[in-house]
DNA sequence: CAAAAGACTTGGCTCAAATGAT
DNA sequence: ATCATTTGAGCCAAGTCTTTTG
């Protein structure tokens, strides 16, 4: 069957030009209207008014926020400096051929991944029929898409856009922002426009040397001295053969007798896993990689080996799933992709059903101690209260808080009493919180921190060995007999619950979760792991292998909502996953032309709803914006694309669209963007009759607009485009401006393209406290060297002409250095001016940019790995240890790649 | 079909450890 | 050796999107 083209509905042709992401930025045009939008806003929303939480009101982006962005802003491109040292160029990096670096551990076969990984990106893209093409191979679809329409369609959208577009942003210092962000695609000059900006010679303001050559040491090993698995580690899990052995036999589909899915779960039976699916899809993967040994060590292992100097504990692992080669990787693809196409005709029935594992064993959570009562009394009226442990604990929870910005904010205090005079009874003798002094739990709350800091290291050792050792058995699950990092096994404690932003709920009592409150999920032949707590049992268990989570539990605070316990983001399911997403962003890339090219046909169509899915998908393609979808009245007060409010966007004529609105966590999004001139029409149409509070989008919402996504491509939401832009932009940037220099220059390329993505998703970080510090601190050395510079200049002149020069500052007399050690300080303090004057921009640039979350999240890692490898930079100096564990799939990637 | 359930990804923050500067 | 900064892991809230239900 396979894969036919793409959905008939519209594809027109491609010629795969377009691929490249449009321009768009945050501007910092938005100055001046900004902060009165935000007073209507508020007056609006009742409740936000109140000073934004803590982040909104102290930082960065309000009031002010202004110059924050101005400066956020591509105007100024300096880059921090990256850490230099000695660069050990990785092998990886330097040999095309990771597989060099990994020989040591004759196990980890690198290229066992490396082909599993092509065939099933072969797979993939056979499967697909889509547009999606090699790696290497130029960007052209092989289209299937055909359907012609309006002739204009065919015009890459850059072209037509052209015209209408730009013009007036070049003005004034914003320009260059400005341009950048406008929305209109002029892939052209929008090149040439950012140029200027690549010239930067960051290069040449970098001096370090660097030693790229080949370095010889292996960067993975460096790592090895660090127990990454505690020795332990494999005893504890020993695999008992017999679970094994077990599974291997029956794993096959023993499932269908006991079957596990059905079991108490709720899910439907995912018909999955018919056996005959489950195993001819198992049966093609071997074949295809017969002859790798290693493959049932999922790549993350892999990498991990090489990371540490590996313990021997794989083996047991190695030896008992080597029978069943892992299903997933590829045949996995296969089932994947099979679905895109299925799932937009297909009815599930045909389903494979999801299967995710086949044998999953572990040991379930681990719960946080009991309270133990501190007896310190606090004060109500002055007066000292007896508390029981139950209301002293949640007492100590409250005054712990004591510095935070929720201690300002009524809802906290409001919601906290609620729960907690409910604990104390409605005959306590305390009635009011404001009669209450908690000083004394806060202090000794501090004491014990101190104490806590004040032991010695050796003491903490021991705790920490301590802790790790009860922790230990919690950590690992082996999954389909490969041993996988759990991400969070470690139930949550209790506590007051921190909603985000003005979020109704905070301040509520998130109560102690047990034994009882919890479904664990595992492995029909596993043994079900052992309640911790004596007494007490699991609420349920379930052997569901339908989903990959190993436990869950209700959140306390919205009982409707679940806590799940997953393997960590270094497991291979994982790793699986998130390497699907990427593919799934590649694949729009063969699309997204046609797909611009239909929205833009669509901003002036009649239909009111398919103008607002044109409108709306324009703009989460061109602000990256999320899909918005309906919240609940207790939740706070966000939006995302589909939710915007009429309020959160301000026409500014001609044609400036600006935008303000608290997205999600209540980051605060500002934006002025010069848009087309149908969509400037098209939001005043939607806007006109409706008061601020009202939907912009009235006919639209999350369903509908992915919904129509999935017509134009296989398995398209509006999170993809997100993903698409983040990874495009870093490709494309790292491909235009990385030149030949050192690593360190070369970094700071890569960090620049990094904060581009970060800036176009929005991701903010609050100011540190110390900021202001910081850079004053800086401003004053800059200040003391060019006083130095100075000094030295006139020292210069005097020794030019045979004079010794004047006293210092002491009135000491100076060595009399002669005028060309003295052109070489000056040259020395010049280059200091300029490093710390780098610094201190890159500092201020970066104040409010939070780069960490495209890195894990969006920004496609094999772009990064290849380019290591293309341009000789250690990957380490790209993703730490945890990236490099997460990214493990991707390691072998290509050096051609491209997004 | 809309709402509810369910599962999984994304996101900022905190705190402690690592690293850098002095 | 000491102090300041930076970094990273862990935490857990808050999104997205799919599937089920009524």
């Amino acid at each position: 069957m396979a894969v036919e083209a793409p959905p008939a509905k519209n594809v027109y042709d491609f010629d795969g030009e377009d691929e490249g992401p449009l321009v768009f930025k945050r501007s910092n045009t938005s100055s001046s209207k900004q902060n009165q939008l935000n007073s209507e806003l508020k007056k609006a929303s009742s409740q936000r008014s109140e000073g934004q939480s803590g982040r909104q009101a102290s930082d960065v982006r309000s009031p002010n926020g202004q110059s924050s962005n101005v400066q956020k802003n591509k105007t100024i491109s300096s880059s921090k400096s990256p850490p230099v040292k000695s660069p050990i160029m990785s092998p990886k990096a330097s040999s095309s051929s990771s597989k060099a670096s990994l020989v040591k551990s004759p196990v980890a076969n690198s290229k066992a991944s490396t082909s599993s990984s092509d065939q099933s990106e072969q797979a993939l893209k056979r499967n697909m029929a889509t547009a999606v093409k090699d790696e290497r191979s130029p960007t052209k679809d092989t289209a299937e898409p055909k359907i012609e329409e309006d002739d204009d369609d065919n015009k890459p959208l850059s072209s037509r856009l052209k015209g209408t577009s730009n013009q007036g942003n070049k003005g004034a210092s914003t320009s260059a922002s400005a341009q950048s962000q406008q929305l209109v695609p002029k892939t052209e000059s929008k090149d040439s426009d950012e140029d200027p900006d690549d010239e930067v010679p960051l290069a040449t303001r970098f001096n370090r040397k660097s030693n790229p050559g080949t370095s010889s040491s292996k960067p993975y090993e460096s790592d090895e001295k660090k127990p990454l698995a505690p020795k332990t580690q494999q005893n504890g899990f020993v695999i008992k053969d017999k679970q094994q052995k077990s599974s291997l036999l029956s794993g096959k589909r023993p499932l269908d007798k006991g079957n596990p899915s059905d079991q108490s779960s709720a899910k439907k039976p995912k018909i999955s896993t018919t056996p005959t699916t489950f195993k001819s899809k198992q049966g093609t993967v071997k074949a295809e990689k017969a002859d790798e040994d290693d493959d049932h060590i999922p790549i993350a292992q892999r990498m991990r080996k090489s990371l540490s100097d590996n313990k021997p504990s794989f083996k047991p692992t190695k030896v008992v799933s080597s029978s069943f080669k892992k299903i997933n990787k590829k045949s996995k693809k296969d089932m994947k992709s099979s679905k895109y196409i299925k799932s937009t005709k297909v009815p599930p029935s045909s389903g494979d059903g999801q299967k995710k594992w086949s044998t999953l064993v572990h040991n379930g959570v681990i719960f946080p101690p009991s309270y133990k009562p501190h007896g310190v009394k606090m004060l109500y009226d002055g007066q000292q209260v007896d508390l029981t442990p139950e209301q002293e604990e949640v007492a100590t929870m409250y005054a712990i808080m004591k510095d935070t910005d929720y201690m300002n904010k009524e809802q906290f205090k409001k919601n906290f009493w609620e729960d907690w005079s409910n604990l104390l009874g409605k005959t306590h003798i305390i009635k009011d919180l404001k009669k209450c002094n908690f000083d004394p739990i806060y202090e000794w709350h501090l004491q014990e921190k101190e104490k806590k800091k004040q032991m010695s290291s050796e003491e903490k050792k021991a705790l920490k060995e301590e802790k790790l050792k009860q922790e230990e058995k919690y950590m690992w699950a082996i999954v389909d007999g490969v041993k996988e990092k759990v991400g969070n096994f470690r139930v949550e404690p209790p506590g007051l619950f921190r909603g985000r932003g003005e979020h109704p709920k905070m301040g509520k009592l998130k109560r102690r979760i047990r034994p009882s409150d919890i479904t664990i999920n595992i492995g029909k032949d596993a043994p079900i792991p052992e309640c911790p707590i004596p007494g007490e049992r699991w609420k349920e268990i379930k052997h569901d292998n339908t989903v990959t989570w190993l436990a869950f539990w209700n959140d306390p605070i919205n009982p409707k909502e679940f806590k799940y316990v997953f393997l960590a983001a270094s497991s291979s399911l994982k790793g699986q996953s998130d390497k699907e997403k990427y593919e799934k962003a590649r694949m729009l890339k063969g699309y997204i032309k046609n797909i611009r090219a239909a929205y833009t046909k669509d901003f002036t169509t009649k239909d009111v709803m398919k103008r607002q899915i044109a409108v709306a998908t324009y703009l989460i393609d061109k602000l990256a914006l999320r899909a918005g979808n309906e919240k609940d009245d207790d939740e706070a007060d966000t939006v995302g694309c589909c939710t915007l409010k009429v309020g959160n966007v301000e026409c500014i004529p001609p044609n400036k669209l600006k935008f303000d609105f608290l997205g999600k966590d209540s980051i605060q999004y500002v934006n002025t963007v010069e848009v087309e001139l149908p969509v400037y029409k098209a939001i005043g149409q939607f806007q006109t009759g409706k008061s601020k509070s009202d939907d912009l989008f009235d006919k639209l919402d999350t369903s509908k607009l992915n919904a129509h996504l999935k017509e134009l491509m296989p398995g398209l939401t509006a999170k993809v485009f997100r993903t698409y832009n983040a990874s495009i932009t870093l490709d494309e940037m790292l491909n235009k401006e990385t030149k030949e220099g050192d690593v360190a220059e070369k970094i700071a390329v890569y960090q620049r393209a990094n904060k581009e993505v970060a800036i176009i998703c929005n991701h903010q970080r609050s100011v540190s406290k110390s900021h202001g510090a910081q850079i004053s601190r800086l401003a004053d050395k800059i200040k003391e060297l060019k006083d130095v510079l100075k000094e030295l200049k006139l020292d210069l002149d005097r020794a030019k002409k045979g004079k010794a020069p004047l006293k210092d500052a002491d009135g000491k007399q100076k060595r009399n250095l002669t005028p060309e050690a003295l052109e070489r300080k000056i040259a020395q303090t010049n280059a200091k001016i300029e490093k710390s004057e780098r610094d201190m921009q890159t500092k201020e640039d970066l104040k409010t940019v939070a780069l960490g979350t495209s890195k894990i999240n969006y920004l496609d890692p094999r772009i990064s790995v290849a380019w290591c490898k293309r341009h000789e930079v250690p990957i380490e100096k790209i993703f730490n240890k945890s990236l490099l564990a997460k990214f493990a799939w991707a390691m072998d990637v290509d050096p051609g790649f491209r997004f």
